[in-house]
DNA sequence: GTGGATGCAAATTCTTTGCAAACCC
DNA sequence: GGGTTTGCAAAGAATTTGCATCCAC
């Protein structure tokens, strides 16, 4: 019951809360991205009367608080558990089940031969596709 | 005044109305991503009383076309000219101005050391920083 | 003339906010 | 107990839809 996130957001100084917990379980458990709904629908599961948009403020604070990662999709916003501090890297995602595969490989190690006056802030790389178990259902 | 845009447009067999031509003036004069706001600020400068929606629904159908290109930005979607056929490239993006520029450098084309059970669908590379020109400003 | 496009208004959906009651520490 | 967090409800913002009128072809 105590996992990463549940540490991450006890350093953060914010208070336990089923619904926070159950919100560190769903993010635990799955390494790919989902929808706000989804997040609810889950939670409620499990605490039948959870309100939308106290999962809805909770994202947006663990967001906010860089323990997870916001993507926008062209569905809506989606969310994922942030990776680990370890290793810069990218990910495979899938499009079917919107599960994430890191891969190590950065364009940005490479010689990009960029415009000099250009100042890079950040960048990204995602590459989209069917991962194993889609492709072969 | 037959620009891309519109050239584009009539082959897929839409009327060129005012509103219209004006988008399709702004898509060509400008190479940054633009919010559907902005779009109908600068078409109402030219048309006074173009409607909102009327905007949104031909940035829409541009999109579903494939003649602009869709992107979510945090602050909401922007939209900007697709880029011709010519050549498979990505972009440099301003995060000042929106500003784009290409760059030919593909990651996909290097040794990424894929899993094998992936299929690759498509891919993103995007490199987010400051212009010339916003930098020195 | 006719079908597609527009403008208006209202409906949906998504996201945010205010506040009293409930709960974690 | 005290300050955070929640649930409810409502406000805002973004996006979509219906429909009568208008206009490009």
């Amino acid at each position: 019951m105590s996992n990463r996130l549940i540490q991450a957001m006890k350093s953060k100084g914010l208070r336990i809360t089923s619904q926070r917990r159950w919100i560190a379980e769903l993010f635990s458990a799955s390494n790919g991205f989902v929808l706000p709904r989804q997040v609810h629908s889950y939670i409620a599961q499990h605490l039948p009367g959870v309100s939308y948009d106290t999962v809805y403020r909770n994202l947006r604070l663990l967001a906010d608080l860089n323990l997870i990662e916001q993507f926008d999709f062209p569905e809506g916003v989606r969310f994922k558990l942030r990776c680990g501090p370890d290793r810069h890297h990218h990910h495979l995602i899938c499009i079917q089940c919107q599960q994430t595969i890191p891969i190590d490989f950065c364009p940005l190690e490479k010689d990009l031969n960029l415009p000099t006056e250009f100042q890079v802030v950040s960048h990204k790389f995602e590459v989209y596709g069917l991962c194993g178990s889609c492709a072969a259902s």
